[in-house]
DNA sequence: CGGTTCCTTGAGAGAACTCAACGTCGGTGG
DNA sequence: CCACCGACGTTGAGTTCTCTCAAGGAACCG
């Protein structure tokens, strides 16, 4: 266990100088209302620091704020799978919403920090704040529709081609160098690949002149041949640019 | 076109003699509540009509009285998924939340009914009535849960078991005979299966004397060996009963 | 009745998986 | 300081599962 299972360390936040876009403290008018909203913020976790056990009744929403977040589950044969990632700007714990059980686990990927935000201090806000409400539901809408794309018949090629620029968009690599956070294993449980498949697509891809891959980083050269690839997937949707901007 | 493309005649609905569990409107208190929500009920559909074209603004959920609707995406290069198959008590439209449009459309598998609710008087009600916001995030749950189930790498074999005992548990067929209302195309597309590979998966558990199956008519004989074959896939989720009892 | 759609079965091909081995890296402890 | 260990990444060979292509029969509708 290199990680400290203990309660993060829990601070005040301060939303007003957050850079996190499409939070859903964002769309609270006042400092109080956001106040209400987002109680707690849990310090830097470390990677593999888990931040939502599966079983647990889920009080809060978190919202990411810096590194990454993944959610899996545990099937009945032991086997792990990767639910979905988690962006500065997402939302962890959907899947409990309705003060229910966590169904999926959560945990850092990354080094990452979170802020908490009580489910019944959204639910309280849905009717009042159009802000709020529209982020939560962007959100969910988003969820689905990430699912929706990983679940269509799509061959290894286009699965990683669409995750690489799935994760361009998200970790904002404007220089095309991508720091990818999660092992290989972890992409092919997302994306449902073995580990080898996603190497022999990376080494493939790295052949044709599309991209360099050392390790954890991957420089994206050719964005043209991956986007033809990945077009059908969709899983990277028109709506984040437009969900960004608002 | 075989069906009407006209909207369907709309009918004023009575929630009070209403046999549906887990909808909507069940959370309300008195008569006013409900109508407030629940303004129209279109009257019965043919196999085949529309209830929701991709690209519309939505502006209704739709909660599934009788029957059964598909809804379904068609990608870049013009193929049709099935993303999701509505029964009653289930809601239509969860993906357009939020006043935006939809990304996927929804038309009826075999002759339904379904009751529309106007997006922002659910909204509207979330924060007051206790009743509502658990049954809309109970749905939107189950629905994520289903995409989970589906994202899995699992073999046809357990697909298609797990969707038989879904089936089950959704059509309530008690003497273990199911009128599946949907066809093999749209198994497979759901599945991301073949046509011809649900058709053999079902041959061989006829072979196994698991079923029996006749065209649209399947009865399952050996229920332990399907959910021993479906358990990994979790598609059955233990809180149907417990929805459904709420 | 035709015509269309759906269901079923067979044969062959291809994509991804499993099993296996090897190199690298980082952490641990002798 | 160095050997060791485990996790990760990469590559190869063989296998298996599912798809594609093809055809025939059944059911439904005009």
């Amino acid at each position: 266990m290199p990680f400290d299972l203990s309660p993060p360390r829990r601070v005040s936040p301060d939303c007003r100088m957050c850079p996190v876009q499409g939070c859903l403290a964002r769309g609270a008018d006042t400092a109080n209302q956001w106040r209400a909203m987002v109680g707690t913020l849990p310090s830097l976790m470390p990677s593999g620091q888990p931040l939502i056990r599966a079983g647990e009744p889920l009080l809060n929403l978190y919202s990411v704020r810096a590194g990454c977040i993944k959610s899996c589950t545990v099937d009945a044969e032991g086997k792990e799978h990767v639910r979905a990632f988690h962006f500065p700007g997402d939302l962890v714990g959907l899947d409990a919403l309705g003060e229910r059980v966590a169904t999926a686990q959560a945990l850092a990927v990354s080094p990452s920090q979170v802020c908490a935000a009580s489910v019944t201090s959204v639910l309280a806000r849905l009717a009042d704040d159009p802000g709020v409400s529209r982020r939560l539901f962007d959100q969910i809408r988003r969820e689905l529709r990430l699912s929706l794309a990983l679940s269509g018949d799509y061959t290894a090629d286009q699965r990683v081609a669409a995750f690489l620029l799935y994760l361009r968009r998200r970790l904002g690599a404007w220089d095309e160098l991508l720091r990818v956070p999660m092992t290989r294993r972890d992409i092919g449980s997302y994306l449902r690949l073995a580990t080898e498949t996603v190497c022999r697509v990376l080494t493939r891809f790295e052949q044709k002149g599309w991209l360099q891959s050392q390790d954890k980083r991957i420089r994206l050269l050719d964005l043209a041949a991956l986007q033809t690839l990945a077009e059908p997937v969709g899983l990277i949707d028109e709506e984040f640019s437009l969900a960004l901007a608002a």
